[in-house]
DNA sequence: CGCCAGGTTAGAG
DNA sequence: CTCTAACATGGC
């Protein structure tokens, strides 16, 4: 069992209801306020529950050797799905003299960025979510896991593990039409498999660097414009002041909070001043509030 | 049926 | 540098 003290301003449940948005996620299951999520570590396979008590989070491992090596793997993995490691207050303050935050923190206190700690999977599902809705994005998910992805079995359910750089990087454009991905998608996607494949993208190259490099390097590769790299840096990076400024889930949320007014970009923009180094906070409150 | 969806690219001006 | 058509298909 591995456990983590509880920061200020966390709320376990909270996060939850984030992973619950959709019906067709296979990625994690929740039973009973109890989160099941499968992880592979250096070609070992791991089934977590993660679940809260009062003071901490508590990890237990239902299946996978653990060793100090992929014990520290996984600390690192829990604490960037949840963010442990962030100090709330300062957006909290902030927030304060805020019109819009000012309710939202108030309504999901203690909500974090749900962190994806894996670059390769956070790259690829964002492109796959790329100008279409949202439920087809998890239909299209789901047959891209459920394809090229390892599935676990544990007391009858499955768990499925997200499809691994070097099975996608195999993959032809047609594999992937099939599944009812776009050409331009197809391409993308596979694209980005080959880089880490050659190993001229990686994660550990990239979090060596400062903001404005990464996402310069980002927007390099072939199919992710700025919208991919802001939501790369804030779910992979947990960068707090990533914003993926273009988001359209962002825009509906704000024109709720306008009373019916989708704000343009620049006025977005204004908007986001007073959100400085948290925008990502921001932003991912705004989503919040489209869950209710 | 028509418009919209967690955008990006390539080409034109 | 900015603007725009094309992409591709399900959801509602």
């Amino acid at each position: 069992m591995l456990e983590f003290r509880q920061p200020q301003h966390f709320d376990f449940e909270q996060c939850l209801t984030y992973l619950q948005r959709s019906e067709q996620e296979l990625l994690h299951q929740i039973i009973d306020h109890q989160l099941y999520k499968a992880v592979k570590v250096a070609g070992e396979t791991f089934l977590l529950k993660v679940f809260a008590t009062e003071k901490k989070l508590k990890v237990e491992i239902l299946q996978g050797q653990l060793t100090a090596q992929r014990e520290i793997f996984i600390c690192k993995y829990i604490k960037q799905m949840f963010d442990l490691d962030r100090d709330l207050k300062p957006f909290y303050e902030l927030a304060q003299s805020d019109p819009i935050l000012q309710r939202l923190v108030e309504s999901y206190s203690g909500y974090r960025i749900v962190g994806i700690p894996d670059l390769f999977e956070s790259l690829t599902w964002a492109i796959i979510g790329q100008q279409i809705n949202l439920t087809f994005a998890y239909t299209l998910k789901k047959r891209f896991v459920q394809h090229f992805g390892e599935k676990v079995i544990w007391q009858g359910k499955e768990f499925w593990i997200y499809p691994e750089h070097s099975a996608v990087a195999q993959l032809t454009v047609t594999d992937l039409r099939t599944l009812q991905f776009s050409q331009r998608k197809a391409e993308y996607i596979i694209g980005v498999a080959k880089l880490f494949q050659s190993g001229e993208l990686s994660q550990k190259k990239l979090h060596k660097l400062d903001f404005p490099i990464v996402e310069r390097e980002l927007m390099s590769i072939r199919g992710v414009g700025q919208w991919t790299a802001h939501y790369v840096m804030m779910r992979s990076f947990n960068w707090p002041d990533a914003f993926p400024v273009a988001d359209i889930g962002l825009h509906r949320a704000l024109e709720n909070q306008l009373a019916g007014k989708r704000p343009t970009i620049p006025e977005i923009q204004k908007l986001a001043k007073h959100w400085k180094g948290w925008e990502a906070y921001a932003t991912f409150y705004l989503w919040r509030s489209l869950y209710d």
